[in-house]
DNA sequence: AACGAACTATCAGTTTATCCGATTATAGTA
DNA sequence: TACTATAATCGGATAAACTGATAGTTCGTT
């Protein structure tokens, strides 16, 4: 059996591979640029392959340091976990918790999950970022994050997924357009270019809005909104009508508007809510418990 | 963040589990016991809490030490895997690969298994273990070995499996009770007590045997055999029947014997042959070419 | 062509962690 | 009581990790 590399030169080729620079590399893992300048070297003797390509002014990653970092990672989480989990007392839901949520969920969940949490679980240390499906990806992937709150469906690259339950759409108008609109809403009936739609990035794909844009083009606004908030607002300014999430009409988003709630046509109008995490982790109790909270908040829950 | 734990205290602790004994544990370990016992102390004081319950001549593993260890060698059977991979060059077929098998399956497959993935992959060091189902689960929990090639249905106990192929069974009678046993054969124109059967351990539970089991009781003669070729010598020797894998007729355990082969009554006649796998392993692409190689060698391949 | 900026590698010296052997302490056993 | 088996403890030796300074490379600028 050959020696096993340390933890340590494995962080140290994470943080490199996530620098790309020994110098900052070196800086954020509290160590001179000459420990981890060796430790890698070392690291490489010890696996008896090429980790870096260097080519004096700068390097690149083979094919395998990219591997070895991946597997890298894996070990890294997988042992920060082990010591939280014994620093916890074998308590699931005590310590940092480290949450990703999406903008069109965030600010309408998180307030009462963190409330209800706290409440239930008074040790446990949640950590909230808010940011778009792909960043925060990124940032489960780099271990920055523990767990992600995301609408379904969505790319895992990997990763595994729990539903949580759903958010059905509402279609928002209004007073003008309300009126001539019907009731579940034509889409026919509305004039042309008044349907208000978010930008692409935002991901709310629900089949609702994904069949209005398909079908009915010539109704949709040329001009997207970049969050729900000002979505809301084109719609009331320019008498025009929108797709809003259940959950954040619940958070009281229409207050002040003089906006009417109707329901779509399509009856599948909703979004689904899941976790996502990374399938190496070592904590699917505490992400258990926290999709079961968070199914009760939701208006409609699917644990699967 | 607090300080990670070195592998080598944690492959200490494994030690410690495994030999239940500071000097053997140390040994096994190749260092002194007052390292190991430091190296323990040490641990439970990085970890902030007790792994271990001592009582001055003995101890024993606590809740949380238990979790400690299966978590610390999820980490260090990772960590091993990842320098193998990169000895081997990212060539998932070469170096040491530890198979488990049972004996209704190895001395008929894995000669011809060997022979071709040595001619395939010949860098490949192939290490081969026959013991019983639940013996070869223990060591490849305690990962000792890599991976298993069983009779399903199994009990997992967490493990992962793939499904590699099928094994048809055959009836195989003394030429006696050929005679008046009809084609497929009719249970119940045997003699009674003329069916022999494997002792239960070998798991031969193929959906013929379990249906004999329970039809036909009053044909089952009560002396059961501990490996195939004694079933078969029993079968010859006392004018019975039995049930033998094609697998084992393939590799010619009738040879020298006067025994006619016939096909079961029932059409389901068969046992299936998986891989099975700690879920927690990064070598998936390794066992994916060993089932294919497997698949190609079974009577009938069924790879999911 | 010369210079400086941005890099990584290397080296000598220091600090830290690991390990061992001997010893102590405790409890069970002959 | 002496003996055996066991784990914890301690001082000193050894090995590993780390640092700061420096060397050497490349690239862009003057």
């Amino acid at each position: 059996m050959s020696k096993l590399p340390s933890l340590k030169n494995l962080s140290y080729l994470l943080a490199l591979h996530q620098h790309q620079n020994f110098n900052r590399a070196a800086q954020a893992s509290f160590v001179s640029q000459s420990t981890l300048s060796s430790g890698i070297q070392n690291l490489e003797e010890q696996l008896g392959c090429q980790l870096i390509e260097r080519d004096h002014k700068s390097f690149l990653f083979t094919a395998m340091g990219e591997e070895i970092v991946e597997r890298s990672r894996a070990i890294l989480t997988s042992t920060e976990e082990l010591v939280n989990y014994a620093q916890s007392q074998g308590n699931v839901m005590e310590g940092p918790l480290r949450i990703g949520c999406i903008p069109t969920i965030g600010p309408f969940l998180l307030g009462l999950l963190s409330k209800t949490l706290q409440q239930q679980y008074p040790k446990l240390e949640l950590l909230i970022r808010e940011d778009t499906t792909q960043q925060l990806m990124n940032f489960l992937r780099d271990g920055e994050l523990d767990v992600l709150i995301l609408a379904l469906p969505v790319d895992l690259q990997g990763n595994q997924q729990w539903i949580v339950g759903k958010d059905p759409f509402k279609m928002v108008l209004a007073p003008a357009v309300a009126e001539i609109a019907g009731d579940p809403v034509n889409y026919n009936k509305l004039p042309d270019k008044s349907i208000f739609l978010l930008e692409k990035e935002h991901c709310m794909t629900g089949h609702a809005v994904t069949a209005c844009r398909l079908g009915n083009k010539e109704k949709i606004n040329p001009f997207t909104a970049s969050s729900l908030h000002s979505l809301i607002q084109m719609a009331e300014a320019l008498n025009g009508a929108t797709f809003v999430p259940q959950l954040a009409i619940d958070a009281g988003i229409l207050a002040g508007t003089d906006l009417v709630i109707k329901d779509p046509s399509d009856g599948e109008a909703y979004r689904e809510i899941g976790l996502v995490f990374r399938p190496t982790t070592s904590r699917r109790q505490t992400f258990r418990k926290l999709a079961e909270t968070l199914a009760e908040l939701l208006p409609e829950a699917t644990l699967r």
